[in-house]
DNA sequence: GTCATTTCTTGTCATAGGACAAGTTGTGAT
DNA sequence: ATCACAACTTGTCCTATGACAAGAAATGAC
């Protein structure tokens, strides 16, 4: 089960089986229950989480005050603070658990040797990180130039999981819109 | 002049002028005419950019066929589609000169070699990296929740030089307004 | 210079989505 | 079962920004 899991999230052309074991060895399990924080503003992120089971979300305050979705994390996903694991320094996100989760974990002094040791596991990571930036940047592409319904139905072909079982209010927030409008949105498309 | 600049790209408190002088060698000189692209979408980007003077845009067609700006290039910075390159993959974007530039290049593979060499030039590569997702990370929720107006204000604050020396209908398009949009905002700052 | 083209401004009108408020439904704790 | 609270829906009204179109100003080619 953990072996599955991980190698399916470490699945890089170039990993030996013997690398693959070794990086396998360094992740341990760890349990959260619903409502319990990952990480939190302020906090410096020391590891990262590799969920098997359960559904988490990232999120940040506004200078509204309002809260805002910047990410959702289900099974076989890297759930990562990635500027505060990286760059040592404070988050300015939130990370929750949305339901209870069961995860593996690893800390940042096993990834850091692993990274300096492995030059296929070094490749691994940064293709991973040039993929979640081009995430990001397609994100405000879709929220520049496409609507709010667009954007949803997209959500909903792209992350079918995401839409089903995460509230409203934490979905509009991330597509940008109010809850209230994504209701309305949800409304025209039953119709 | 090239070593000032590339070393004030490459400040990392970790790399040793050793290192420092080695990175510096495999960077050559290059310049670009105003209009000349320097990555085309379909293209496989093969080095990135450090720019010396001049300035440039990445762009890309939306599903309307507008172009969005996704981003700004000047002196100091770092000309990159890091997907393209990292992820060896045909790029979306495009970037341009939008004036004439001269820059220092480095090819992907003599940074590959740098990169699994240098404990300390990964290192920094990656905090460069990190702290790129979390540039792009912040224009997603600067474009979901403040208004035009605001985020224009914050550009004209943050990057003055762009804002200066680019064409209105650019900074619109990276703003996410359009350019009658952005005409009126700065009329009503003017006011 | 002068012509062409691009860039920018301004006007009018339309509309997606926000703000606020009231209600309804769902869910979990005891 | 019932209470409290969170999640969702719906109504009304409002505003920021888009769409389109016409003109003015700047820029570049010859």
């Amino acid at each position: 089960m953990k072996e599955e899991l991980l190698k399916h999230v470490y699945q890089h052309s170039l990993l030996t089986p013997n690398d693959l074991n070794n990086i396998l060895e360094f992740h341990r399990k760890v349990e959260f229950e619903k409502g319990e924080f990952i990480l939190e503003r302020g906090q410096v992120a020391n590891r990262y989480l590799i969920i098997q089971s359960g559904l988490m979300r990232s999120y940040i305050y506004d200078f509204n005050g309002n809260d805002v979705t910047t990410d959702f994390f289900i099974e076989k996903e890297i759930v990562i603070e990635v500027s505060s694991l990286f760059q040592r320094k404070p988050s300015k996100e939130y990370i929750q658990a949305i339901s209870d989760c069961s995860c593996y974990q690893i800390d940042f002094n096993d990834f850091q040797e692993l990274f300096h040791s492995i030059e296929n596991f070094r490749e691994w990571g940064r293709a991973w990180l040039s993929q979640s930036l081009f995430h990001f940047k397609k994100r405000s592409i879709s929220i520049i130039s496409e609507s709010a319904k667009y954007r949803y139905l997209t959500l909903l072909k792209e992350r079918p999981q995401v839409v089903s079982r995460v509230p409203l209010k934490h979905i509009a927030s991330y597509l940008g819109v109010t809850d209230t409008s994504l209701s309305r949105i949800r409304k025209s498309i039953k119709l």
